[in-house]
DNA sequence: CTGTGTCATGTAACCGATTACATTAGTTAT
DNA sequence: ATAACTAATGTAATCGGTTACATGACACAG
């Protein structure tokens, strides 16, 4: 008595595994050569056989394995993002730019989030290594930043937000010390003379930078400046030691736009009028400056454009390869100021010689 | 005259290509079947072997060519992630969960977003198929959501964020009547006895859900429900047109905190005091929602939580393989109603016998 | 009819890991 | 001393693509 293997209607066993390319060239009668070419649209091919690859392909669900693709060709067609801890609003609009960037060059994202310190950071690059063809590292450290580069080996690296970069990395960079500069000098503009600046984070690059954006900027006044650490909390935390100042601030620079609208509840809370008796400055624009009364005065970067800068300059250093030092240079971006109500002119100002 | 290669003083030349399991099974003079076992902590090796091969991966910076692996073992240790258009903070908490899961796991997450449309979800779809072991959509469009599941093929989807799902597909979601129940029971417990609704956008599962728990718990009286999108300015206009209506709500539902928002600045504007002539609740609990005055009564979802259930559900999915269909269930995640300073009991409550 | 060139297609050697199976060395029992 | 077993290591097949090169068909010139 013979024993055949079951045959199915469609001649694949109820565990069949994923159809190769060679399965694809069989049933279309043409070699795997041919379904390759078909599939990466390359080299001449007759209609004919271009036909009968795409029905093959189509009845058999063929989907080309990556791995093996990337093991012949040596690209992966992925990038990855190593990104720091969140910060909401900020980082959907990064990735929303640089993913629509990726898709426009059929790449696709590996991201990795909240990495609070270096070590971190570099575990979460070393596991990407040899995944993706390039990464883009964002960090308020620069050592860390630089590191990375490092320890990324061949991989080509674009280091983002890490400040201004001396150190001849490709990297793009928010101009910072600029955008501190033009808060100060639109809060003077508009009639302050006694500006506070509530600074982000100790230790963040960021945060450090725009702190001494602002004391460039002062003019005739010594610097005001309180501890913070990006967060609302902190924002309140310092407007109430502000105000205790005698005499007080008039104007206030927050490194960023939570810490400004963590100052703006406590002002009103104390029963000061903003903008009247204090001007507030924030930095980012996340979408909730324009909502809160007063809206706030904010310098916007536009994130997402630079997420999308960003994947399209990593690309173009993937395709240069190793040899081309072409790219090295560091890209600055800079803020806008967006003036809103919490810095209206103050229709006292002047009143004060001092 | 002979002609030789140039030595360098680390025997690589210097466009060196990445170093293989064999460069390093050669210089640790072992196979490279040891090598292999070093590096995935299996089997018995000595002491020796192990230091040895150690030490050549150090010093030639080895690093597995994943495609190579992945070719062998068949598996990619990446999971896929397809994202409708962002939302703000939800997107970015998502993702947190997400990857803490994943890099707990050993995971990587490729993500793909902003996809208006279904037939864009499903390109995004098709473009990951092959590359990931398992997919995590998110979809608002029941829809989409299940063609996704189709057009995966073999590859494990689990479905978030659809709504209820009776498909039997494994999936996750929200229970957005029983949220929109315990909102309206919450104002109806605080006095409230005119109950209007800002639905979210047309076409969105998530609006329609909420808005029929809206109406089913309403007592004693008709639905009042104005159209939305979701975005604050139509929390706005919505607030303006139930301003109009006589007689005049003295709370609203709306579908999303964004949208109550809105609807609190217009009502402010207005005149109106929040809570004690019109209470607001609103739906996610942003970040925002506890920083607003009066703070915003909202429907909290721990969306990181979610993100990380759905991962490790996910990594299930794809360790089962094709056999199991055990885990098919729809998991029900439930929010929990924050109470703040917009629904504070109305003192004029009960005033009103209708 | 033969030579030459062009174009479509096929054959088979890679790419770099994993792992079944083979082999060797070392230990213990008889 | 030999058999029988175990533990550590090595050999080579395999995964599924890409692509250099070989081949074959056909057109056209001489």
């Amino acid at each position: 008595m013979d024993i055949v293997a079951p045959s199915y209607a469609n001649g694949r066993s109820p565990v069949a595994k994923a159809a190769t390319i060679r399965d694809v060239a069989e049933r279309a009668q043409v070699s795997v050569a041919s379904v390759s070419r078909v599939l990466n649209g390359s080299d001449a091919i007759t209609e004919t056989t271009r036909r009968r690859v795409l029905d093959a392909v189509d009845f058999l669900h063929y989907v080309p394995h990556v791995g093996a693709r990337s093991l012949s060709t040596s690209r992966t067609d992925t990038i990855g993002v190593i990104l720091p801890d969140l910060f909401g609003e900020f980082f959907s609009e990064l990735i929303r730019g640089m993913d629509l960037a990726a898709r426009a060059h059929g790449k696709h994202l590996i991201v990795s989030s909240s990495h609070g310190d270096t070590e971190e950071t570099l575990a979460a690059l070393r596991s990407m290594r040899g995944r993706v063809d390039g990464m883009i590292v964002l960090s308020p450290h620069v050592r860390a930043a630089n590191l990375a580069a490092d320890v990324a080996g061949r991989t080509p690296v674009l280091v983002m937000n890490g400040g201004m970069d001396e150190t001849g990395r490709p990297s793009i960079a928010v101009d910072n010390h600029g955008g501190a500069v033009t808060a100060v000098q639109h809060l003077i503009a508009t009639g302050r003379r006694r500006i506070a600046h509530i600074r982000g984070a100790a230790g963040n690059l960021e945060a450090q930078i725009r702190a001494e954006g602002y004391a460039s900027a002062l003019v005739d006044q010594e610097p005001i400046i309180v501890e913070g650490d990006f967060s609302q909390a902190a924002g309140h935390r310092a407007a109430t030691r502000l105000m205790a100042l005698e005499p007080r601030p008039d104007a206030v620079f927050a490194a960023n736009d939570m810490m400004a609208l963590g100052a703006l509840l406590a002002f009103q809370e104390a029963g000061l009028r903003c903008p009247e008796d204090v001007a507030v400055v924030g930095f980012d624009d996340v979408p909730l400056a324009a909502l809160v009364r007063p809206t706030l005065t904010t310098l916007r970067v536009n994130i997402a454009e630079m997420g999308r800068r960003g994947v399209e300059r990593l690309i173009g250093l993937v395709q240069a390869g190793p040899n081309a030092d072409a790219d090295a240079a560091c890209e600055i971006v800079r803020p806008v100021l967006v003036e809103r109500q919490s810095t209206a002119a103050a229709s006292t100002a002047g009143s004060n010689p001092d």
